[in-house]
DNA sequence: ATAGCTGCAAAGTCTTTGCATGTGT
DNA sequence: ACACATGCAAAGACTTTGCAGCTAT
């Protein structure tokens, strides 16, 4: 973790950004969690210790975070960010939201197109098992965060 | 063609929706393309048959197509759609915004998850070829549709 | 000192909805 | 007839941006 910080940390300086208090934050919470989550969540805990922090910094660093290659981004409406840059996939539940990390490789001739520094950035979509076996219309509860 | 639209037209009335003048073009539109459109470009093109068909009615069309499974939709700002249901991916240039249609299949075990009905409303993210080359930070042109 | 950040709030962008009016069946 | 659709415009949800005041370096 602290590893993994200071990685963090050294790759913003590397490239002459700041190191500021929400920033920090903002990086220590994402990097901490396992779930995939929104810029709201990721709020919601940087105000836990840095209560001022504002909804529109978060983007901001979000978005940062993303254009310098240290965070992926799972792009739609709610779009959820991931500090595992490991490469896998996500598979996200287009009925009940819910997202799934899938390690696995891809079949080529894709593979070869998400290799590299930005093979973290990708998605898969479709319906979660939980949602194919279920025969009813509406999702069930959309899963946290 | 007519096969395709007589098989989309029946599969409506089959769930006792009807068929509206605004409804069969935007179903034809969708269907007579192989571009994946945005809600905007299927609006246009409707409009040069239906002068005053409105957005929400194409927005409201589109998504009862995808809820009753005669297309699929790629998420994200400026959703796309498709009525191509034959199995395949997408892949979404994250910079440029280009998809690409991807046609082998998966590789396991995520591959077992996307098979069925609902196959097609996949994606994959990632940065196209053409990006990944160029050094810029800013995408190229943005692909039309 | 000073380029970069931030909070705040206003503005965008894309999409959905309410309502009165139309229209397939 | 009458339930379903539509056009219009207003409302929403999520995200981005302008600006004046802070703050790492």
């Amino acid at each position: 973790m602290r590893t993994i910080l200071k990685n963090g940390e050294s790759a913003l300086r590397a490239r002459g950004l700041r190191l500021t208090g929400p920033r920090k934050v903002i990086l220590e919470v994402l990097r901490g969690t396992e779930s995939h989550p929104t810029a709201e969540w990721v709020h919601r805990m940087v105000r836990r210790r840095l209560s001022r922090v504002s909804l529109g910094t978060v983007y901001r660093n979000l978005r940062l975070l993303v254009a310098e290659g240290l965070a992926a981004e799972i792009p739609g409406p709610h779009a959820r960010f991931d500090a595992n840059l490991a490469a896998h996939h996500h598979f996200t539940c287009l009925r009940c939201g819910c997202i799934l990390d899938v390690d696995g490789p891809l079949a080529e001739p894709h593979a070869a197109a998400l290799r590299g520094r930005v093979a973290a950035r990708t998605g898969l979509f479709g319906r979660c098992p939980r949602c194919r076996s279920s025969r009813s219309r509406r999702a069930p509860a959309r899963r946290a965060p």
